[in-house]
RNA sequence: GGUGCCUUGGAUGAGUGGCUUAGUCAACGGUCUGCAAAACCGUCUACAGCAGUUCGAAUCUGCUAGGCACCU
């Protein structure tokens, strides 16, 4: 049976290098699962792998699109999908990185098929959440499918609209669809999980922030104005130093800004890692322990 | 030496006698099925100190300490 290594972790721990490591030891190829280095135009502040990293080991789902078309879960699946069963002709073992839990829980788990809403109709619920409709939207979600009612987060207004585009779009109920089972995946799944101490996390994340302001990242988010109103710019790094061009704060505290919501985000991670039962943790400089962890 | 003003939780900052523990940020914990490095939720009950007025004070009075401003 054909294998999918899955190395997970919170930002900055260093998984870009293990990936590396062990896709040469099993001459195979990685697969990224990160939901910001997709993208082209992203470069210094979302750590994208440098040109020799690249080079050094064949990537795929790094900067392969823009942040100028839309982009989800979904399609990542698909793609990610078709790719592994064309890796796994030539591979008996393909490597996936990334530290975007959506995404490697599509990857890994799969994610129902649901139908497209309208641009009309997203327009239209966007337009309600903005006038303030939430608690009427809650009610109709309420009437048209009190099952997701009962679950979801109330106060969370993009998973109100979400689940009521996707119900006036299928005209079933949201949890009807998500009651079916999802397909197996006909590949073995290991996931590795890299950590280290807290402490040792922190300077990792501070100093790679600096490093990156070193490289350029102002320079880069300048560059990036035409698109700061999509969403994807909406991203740890690029939205404190917006805000500095906009001369809302100063350089030095967008820079700790950048450090202190990486670090949050880094704790949202472990946090989404750890309900993951099957996973192997890894100490994250221990790289010879990941060739054992996948015998 | 004199006069006036200020002192609120880790930071910032509202609140001029009771109605509430403002809010924001940070910190800490958590949620998660199509923009996810997003969005959302929970926890952290402070009023410089002392004495007094009052049924009741962060809010009024006095003194003490620290800070700022002006005056001789």
């Amino acid at each position: 049976m054909k294998r999918l290594v899955v190395i997970v972790g919170p930002t900055a721990i260093g998984k870009t290098a293990a990936a590396i490591t062990l896709a040469q030891q099993l001459q195979t190829e990685i697969l990224s699962c990160d939901s910001r280095q997709f993208y082209r135009e992203l470069e210094i502040g979302v750590a994208r792998p440098s040109p020799t990293e690249l080079q050094t080991v064949p990537h795929h789902f790094i900067a392969n699109r823009s942040v100028q078309q839309p982009y989800n879960v979904y399609d990542y699946e698909h793609e990610a999908l078709d790719l592994l069963d064309h890796l796994f002709q030539t591979h008996d073992t393909v490597i996936a990185v990334g530290g975007s839990g959506l995404y490697i829980d599509a990857l890994c788990k799969g994610i129902h098929v649901l139908p497209d809403p309208s641009p009309q109709l997203r327009a239209s619920l966007n337009q309600r959440v903005a006038n303030g409709e939430l608690p009427k939207m809650l009610e109709e979600l309420r009437q048209l499918d009190p099952e997701y009612y009962a679950i979801v987060d109330r106060s969370n207004p993009i998973r109100i609209q979400r689940a009521l585009e996707i119900i006036l779009t299928a005209g079933h109920p949201y949890s009807e669809l998500l009651d079916k089972p999802l397909p197996e995946r006909t590949f073995d799944i290991v996931k590795i999980g890299l950590q280290c101490p807290r402490e040792t996390l922190r300077d990792r994340i501070d100093r790679r922030v600096d490093q990156m302001m070193q490289q350029g990242l102002l320079e880069e988010v300048q560059s990036l104005t035409p698109y700061r109103n999509i969403n994807t710019l909406n991203t740890v790094g690029y939205k404190e130093l917006f805000n500095y061009l906009d001369g809302n704060t100063q350089l030095a505290q967008a820079i700790t800004d950048i450090k202190n919501h990486t670090w949050q985000y880094a704790k949202k991670q472990i946090t989404w890692f750890s309900r993951y039962p099957e996973i192997k943790w890894v100490e994250n400089e221990k790289k010879s322990d990941l060739m054992q962890v996948i015998r």
